[in-house]
Formats: C-alpha cells, sequence, structure tokens
DNA sequence: CGGCATCCTCGATGATACTG
DNA sequence: CAGTATCATCGAGGATGCCG
C-alpha cells in the first residue's frame, strides 16, 4: 500500500485514501464482506466448529465455497484451524484475537440492521 | 424472516438462525457488504457527496455500479438522495440516520482491520 | 452532470466426482 | 469426515453510447 496507517482519519475535506486504492487492508475487508466470509466469522464467535458443522450452521453454503472461505480467513490470521488426526478426520476452526476484533464490529452491523428491520415503523 | 428478532443471542449452542436462511436483513447485510457498498457507506459518513465526487471518492468504481449501489442503498432506507434541478443537474448522497447507525459499526471493522495490519508483528 | 440501456467478459459460485 | 479437482453456469461488473 502507498499511504501506509491512514486509518481513523475522519476530518472532514480530506477523505478516506484506503479504500480507494490497492490497500492490503482491502483484500482482508474484501474476504470478511465476501459472500461467506461474514456469516462464518459470526458462527465462529460463539464458539469453535468442525468443518461440517459449519457447512451445516450456514445455510446454502457448499464445501467448496466453504473450504475457500475459510482458507482466505484462515490465511488472513482471522481463523485458526486444528486437524486431529483421528479416523475419520476432525477439523476444527476458531476465531484469532484478530478474528474476534474483526467479529465484533460485524455483529454490531448485523445487530442494528436486524433490529432496524424489525422495528414497525421503519422502512 | 422465520424467527424474528432473534439477534445478541450469543448463547453457544443456540447459534443464528437469520443468517442462514431467506431473511429481509440478509439482503440489507448483502448489500452493505457488497463489493462497493461498504466504501459508499463510509465514504458519506463524514459528509454528504455528489455523484461525481462519490466517483472520483471511490476510485475504480464504475458509474453503473455506483448508481445500482446507490439506488440498493436508498431504497434500504441507509441513503437519502437529494435532487437539485439545476442545469447541470446536481444530485446529492447522504447516509440516513440508519445509515449512520449502520456505518458506524462498518467503520469500526476497517478501523480494527486496517490497524491490526499496520501493527510490526501481526501478521 | 447524472444516470440508464446495451453488450460483453470474466470470475465467483455451484454440482459432481474423487481422494485420504 | 474433510477436503480437492474439474466442469458448467450465472450474474456481477466494465465499456460504450445515448438522453434529460
Amino acid at each position: 500500500m502507498t499511504g501506509g496507517s491512514q486509518h481513523r482519519q475522519a476530518e472532514a475535506g480530506k477523505r478516506y485514501d484506503v479504500f480507494h486504492t490497492d490497500c492490503l487492508a482491502r483484500d482482508v475487508v474484501d474476504h470478511v464482506t465476501s459472500r461467506w466470509g461474514i456469516w462464518v466469522l459470526i458462527s465462529l464467535r460463539s464458539n469453535s466448529l468442525r468443518f461440517y458443522e459449519l457447512r451445516e450452521s450456514i445455510q446454502g453454503i457448499s464445501e467448496k465455497m466453504l473450504a475457500q472461505t475459510l482458507r482466505a480467513l484462515v490465511q488472513d490470521g482471522l481463523v485458526w484451524r486444528k486437524v486431529e488426526p483421528t479416523t475419520p478426520p476432525q477439523v476444527t476452526y476458531g476465531l484469532t484475537e484478530f478474528g474476534q476484533d474483526v467479529g465484533e464490529p460485524l455483529t454490531e452491523l448485523f445487530d442494528r440492521i436486524t433490529e432496524r428491520l424489525s422495528r414497525p415503523g421503519a422502512g
């Protein structure tokens, strides 16, 4: 990235530059806000889950997409992955500290939307 | 949606049901976390902007996508749109109360990610 | 300037089958 | 169970051009 760490500059006039350009943060944001990323992260907030638990948890996701999404999130350092070499194999996923950091505003976002939509007059 | 307002239930064991199924909230979440939605919302947090200002603000976005994203956000009640019938025409966009509600955790999310990535040992 | 319609491309996503 | 590989598709998104 070019600018570096220009986060939290909310001064009027000087708008964000980060998300305009090629920034590593943008990739992570893209992963987090990807079609399935947000649901994976929220799913893992309460407790760690195994692969098939995640798959059943997030209805509509295919194994491929789940694996792909998890791979990206693991690579970004948001999710950890623990393999137990039993038979059958057992792989557990959970949130890293970073993942929890990110999951918080994500859940907040989700909550605010659902709350708003469940309100009578809102719309 | 079926369950209604089961938000903020973070009890282990009972996972979210909302985002698994067909829920109006899911649509809004999809719009907000769409490729461009998040940047539009964050862009508008500090102040309202005109169409072309937004376009220049969010590098890489096409007019089509900007218009489309804005339309969705306006329809969801996150963004308002004001047309001034001057010549040339002048259209301004800004966040509604709902939009500000949503923009907050969104910015928080963004900030946490950039902060993390700008930290030395993280990664 | 704002924005819609059209065409077209490409990548994300899904279905299926196979491996360890 | 937990993936990976391959193939087919569908729609998001970009380019262009036209209109008020």
